[in-house]
DNA sequence: CAGACACTTAAGTGTCGACTTGACTTTCTG
DNA sequence: CAGAAAGTCAAGTCGACACTTAAGTGTCTG
């Protein structure tokens, strides 16, 4: 099940404390690779692990100058995550809202939810 | 790191393909756990348990009526990591309109962004 | 009531993922 | 220029995870 869907990547990437940790230090403003991993209380080899991860999701983009990696947010990401459980919730309610249109109807025949 | 906050759950449920194809499912209505067996082609054992990391992370509810076991959204954990992300997106976005004016400010005494 | 249905639970398997250590490379700085 | 700083790369370890099969447990239905 090796999926390299989008969606799979980004939600995978959040599914990480500690990624969510960059992600949040980095909406605060860009840092250091060395810095986050200080943040983390990991290894430096691990830290880089991690935006691996964050960048092929989109979330976070790093320029290199000098010897010193700077990250900063990708807003890519985070609105992909975020506007397909938009998706999902609103058609829900959608969902509700007619079903409560239905049931609240003056001439209600017997209604049964389809379930196949 | 086996954490178990909430956030954790959610992403990590979210983090599947099938998990979030059963959710897909059933923001259109209510189905039991063999149509979504079904649907994803794997096992019931799979589905069920698939269903249970679902449930943990309150994306999902469900009850038994008879043989059959209904499942149906929960709004929780999908507002959960919506928020979460919103969160997130308005932190950055704020932080470049703040950074956009003192940048487009008549007296622009040598900005550095502090990086510690 | 017998057999089908719809799960449920337990155990086993192969893969992935988060860390680590250790050996480099590159870029400052005294 | 020597050494420290900041990353980078490559294994290697070990626990999680998504499946499966197999053996149940209740609940219809003919």
């Amino acid at each position: 099940m090796l999926n390299h869907e989008p969606a799979d990547r980004v939600f995978h990437a959040l599914a990480d404390a500690n990624r969510r940790a960059i992600i949040e230090r980095l909406t605060a403003g860009p840092a250091a690779v060395s810095e986050l991993s200080r943040l983390l209380g990991v290894t430096l080899a691990a830290t880089v692990q991690h935006l691996r991860v964050l960048e092929d999701s989109e979330l976070v983009r790093s320029e290199k100058a000098g010897r010193v990696r700077t990250c900063q947010i990708d807003p890519v990401g985070l609105r992909r995550a975020e506007h397909w459980l938009h998706a999902q919730r609103t058609t829900w309610e959608h969902r509700l809202d007619r079903l409560g249109d239905i049931l609240g109807e003056p001439d209600p025949t017997t209604f049964k939810e389809p379930t196949t």
